[in-house]
DNA sequence: TGTTTTCCTATGTGTTTAGTATGATATCAT
DNA sequence: ATGATATCATACTAAACACATAGGAAAACA
């Protein structure tokens, strides 16, 4: 029940890439380097948010990458998506084609398809300028995160 | 963001031992025939249910394993958290000593610790019972799963 | 004493994770 | 043109994890 480093990896660069945001495109090695994480691994993971429509690349001399939209315009879902893929818990329920044959006699398809639904529902309710926003609060006084319930917003 | 063959499996052998309680201990043959699945797989999953007193073992010619409780008692949280450890989405916020370094200056850490905590809610609000009614009304007639927000109850 | 069960530990195999490395291709400044 | 600097594409690897399989010890009962 883990995200790995490329889910977590890319919304990381989305949010630098929003912080630094001047409308020129902003190289990869100074995300690198504020982020802590090697070019190289970033150079791997970036693609597939290109591919997806999310950030705009430009090569050469003074090329790089820029967000292709306003940061509230952004989901968390979706930009977890892109690098993880599904996030269906079981693989039994995903689009992919490992459809169980036991799927008619299951009685925990229901559950997993519930925990699905709810953290997509979660994921999607968090936009990368709320995100921005914490971070903003974070730099300015050392206030604690998250609200009464836990929820996120 | 997968929940592996060992918690799916562990609250496949709840359901089968609650669906089967007669008192008596069921030997762990009969569950793995029922559910598809090797005993020797499963012989190596249960230890874990045992160790947090979620089923009773015996040993020897009429052994085999139980519930210790009701099962409206169970929540699947615990069932899953038995077998699959954390929920924690990400190491950083779990009570392992993963702590991470960036800790004060990461963004995306309370939106984490948010997913965790929805996931968490979403399977201790389940319990072992609500996964047997779903399992009767499906043998009695061919039902649809499912409320109509998703939600599993 | 033999049978049946849980219990414990070792082994194997394939996949995934998390990176590293090498070089090609595009763009700009000079 | 040419060199510098960026993205882009692909291959490789070490370690961990997933998903089992296998062999045998210990307990309980008939």
């Amino acid at each position: 029940m883990k995200i790995s480093t490329k889910g977590r990896y890319a919304l990381r660069m989305m949010i630098d890439l929003a912080e630094h945001n001047e409308g020129t495109y902003i190289r990869l090695k100074d995300v690198a380097t504020r982020q802590g994480i090697t070019l190289k691994y970033l150079e791997q993971i970036i693609p597939q948010l290109t591919r997806c429509g999310l950030v705009k690349s430009y090569r050469g001399n003074n090329g790089g990458y820029k967000l292709s939209r306003e940061p509230k315009e952004y989901t968390v879902g979706e930009i977890i998506r892109a690098t993880e893929g599904s996030l269906a818990p079981v693989s039994c329920i995903a689009d992919t084609p490992n459809r169980c044959p036991r799927q008619g006699e299951c009685a925990t398809l229901g559950f997993w398809e519930g925990l699905w639904k709810v953290v997509n529902e979660y994921m999607d309710g968090v936009t990368l300028a709320d995100l921005l926003d914490k971070d903003q609060k974070r730099k300015e006084d050392g206030a604690v995160y998250g609200s009464s319930d836990g929820r996120y917003i």
